[in-house]
DNA sequence: GTTACACTTGCAAACGAGTTGCATGTAAGT
DNA sequence: ACTTACATGCAACTCGTTTGCAAGTGTAAC
């Protein structure tokens, strides 16, 4: 099998794993995600799609149904914009912060950094917590 | 002179000495704002605004504008929308974390939580964050 | 292979946040 | 009080995103 062809049927069983059904559209959108090195917004997605002729609301569903269903993640940079990108699955990502760089909007894992009171007091609403997200820039984009 | 009329005092003399004419609108915006304990959306401002009837328009203009003049801190917290908070002029306006509710998308703020490496291993990401966001349900939607 | 049905799609219309042009109104220095 | 540069209201607009609905299509079961 050559690349192509694996990578297609890489997303197809990634999709179908999902519990959703492989669509061209839906193969299409993760492999390119797949393939991209940095998030992309839905305008990317749409234009790097165009020869599909995808309507750009199915694109829109697609990409937040693949994100509800933990395949991909979806952040903002802070200019209003979402952004999306596949979540390797070669560890846990619930666990740990993640870095966003608002330049580019790669998004990195921190694993050596946790959360601490400044005081002895107890924050009731730490134990909550479910995602601790930094922004800032990356090395690259600094 | 009475708490509501130093509040007005407080604000109008931030307007001013910031380059702005301390309108109505402002005024009012910046009080709002200095008496709230999380950052406010613009939707929210207009919201608690409206018997001022003032122009969605206007308020988007002055809090761009008191952004601009270092008065108001625009931050992004993961919902595309826009937030506003008064920098406070004490020594220390680092910014503090932000909580974000994920159901229903309150905001608060997490003075006494801050950042630590698990290991004695410094991490080069942490001196470039610009913002720290936790992300859970508060008390209410837990 | 055919069938059947739930899931997907395309289209268009609607939505919400945010912006802009322009005429009118007003804060504040004189 | 007068003046004018700055602010406001209004409406129209942009842009990203969502939604309702009818038509189309994966896929599991025959």
């Amino acid at each position: 099998m050559n690349k192509k062809a694996k990578s297609q049927e890489w997303a197809r069983e990634r999709i179908r794993s999902a519990g959703l059904r492989a669509t061209p559209a839906r193969i299409a959108t993760l492999k390119l995600l797949q393939n991209s090195e940095s998030p992309l917004t839905h305008a990317e997605v749409s234009d790097a799609l165009h020869n599909l002729e995808i309507d750009k609301a199915t694109i829109f569903r697609n990409l937040n149904d693949l994100v509800s269903k933990k395949v991909l993640r979806r952040s903002t940079l802070g200019d209003n914009v979402w952004r999306f990108e596949v979540i390797q699955d070669t560890h846990e990502h619930d666990s740990h912060p993640h870095f966003v760089c608002i330049d580019c909007g790669a998004v990195t894992c921190m694993e050596g950094v946790v959360l601490k009171q400044k005081t002895s007091l107890a924050n009731p609403l730490l134990k909550q917590v479910t995602e601790i997200l930094l922004r800032g820039q990356c090395e690259d984009c600094a």
